[in-house]
DNA sequence: TAATTCATGTAAATCGTTACATGATTAT
DNA sequence: ATAATCATGTAACGATTTACATGAATTA
């Protein structure tokens, strides 16, 4: 169970209501690392509060409430962060379907690789866009946050986009020598 | 939920007994793709074969049972795999990591992208081993599986492992750059 | 014959999602 | 005024994990 551990850490950057931390999950972060909805997520935040990690340090408008972490609660993240236990937890959906592959047949496996080639060439391109225009260095603070997320996105994209082509070629150098 | 997915696509590239779909969660699906446990498993079955989806076609023996996919199992199966549905279910504390560097001290970031780099670099170099003993091409039937996502997890060693060296060097660049 | 591995299961507790619910503020 | 967005919550259901439990077959 890692949710306590994502709203550290996104608390730690900065300072959020519950509602700004569920956008979080909505964006990157939920893409590619962890997803979380506002029904487990404020729950989550009085858990943390009890315990002491983190505490409201701002009321606002329409009775939100930010959040901060507190010393304790930084502590507690340094340590998830530097000691990984294992297994580490996994779950994905998308890679799921790439692992089961070999179950289809080799006509419905190939259609399936070129829309996971295309979509990560689509994606990958949208991204690079964005990141084009951003700075070329990590900005500091706060605003440095997502910058490597984006890349490590980025480097996902290309990464699964070799392998559909690499799986194509191979898939189909087979099927030909099957009708040589 | 995709377990029972998951579960049909192992039994389509062939029928195993609930013990042997559990080793199969331990083994590289398990670490890269979807996690589960023989308390999980074995339920599971026994909904899918109350709705038709699978069938026990061989007892052997210690109360061993097989199943094998049902033509409708894999008509299930493999309307799963052909439609992705938006958004996929995604969770991996490893990437959430990744996702979180900024909220440490640079120091400890550092720490923990050397740890990434290292252990990438180190499981990519044994996967890469493994598989230079197999075949070049993709073996026919049950034995490509598990070739693809070998392959699939080697790229994704290679990927982690380049993004945290150039993560490295951007946080290094700018700790040099604050010095100055 | 003792330890290990094979092989399956149940029960309780925890975790996560979906559906339901409310009201304040801002934009059109 | 109306709709959209902001902002929080609870309850019921379903999924998952942990702990408990049993016994057969194999290996040392």
């Amino acid at each position: 169970m890692s949710l306590p551990h994502a709203l550290l850490g996104l608390l730690a950057v900065e300072p959020r209501s519950g509602y700004e931390l569920t956008k979080a999950f909505t964006a990157e972060l939920g893409r590619y690392a962890w997803q979380a909805g506002h029904t487990s997520i404020y729950p989550e935040l009085g858990k943390l509060a009890e315990r002491g990690l983190v505490e409201v340090t701002e009321e606002g408008a329409r009775g939100s409430r930010t959040y901060s972490v507190t010393p304790a609660g930084y502590a507690e993240l340094r340590s998830w962060m530097l000691t990984p236990r294992r297994p580490a937890k996994v779950r994905n959906e998308q890679v799921l379907r790439m692992f089961l592959i070999s179950a289809l047949e080799p006509e419905d496996a190939l259609t399936l690789l070129h829309g996971i080639a295309d979509r990560s060439a689509a994606e990958g391109a949208e991204l690079r866009r964005v990141l084009g225009e951003a700075p070329p260095e990590i900005p500091a603070g706060a605003d440095g946050f997502g910058y490597l997320a984006a890349e490590y996105g980025l480097r996902q994209y290309d990464a699964v986009h070799g392998w559909a082509r690499w799986a194509i070629e191979k898939l189909e150098a087979r099927a030909g020598a099957e009708s040589a």
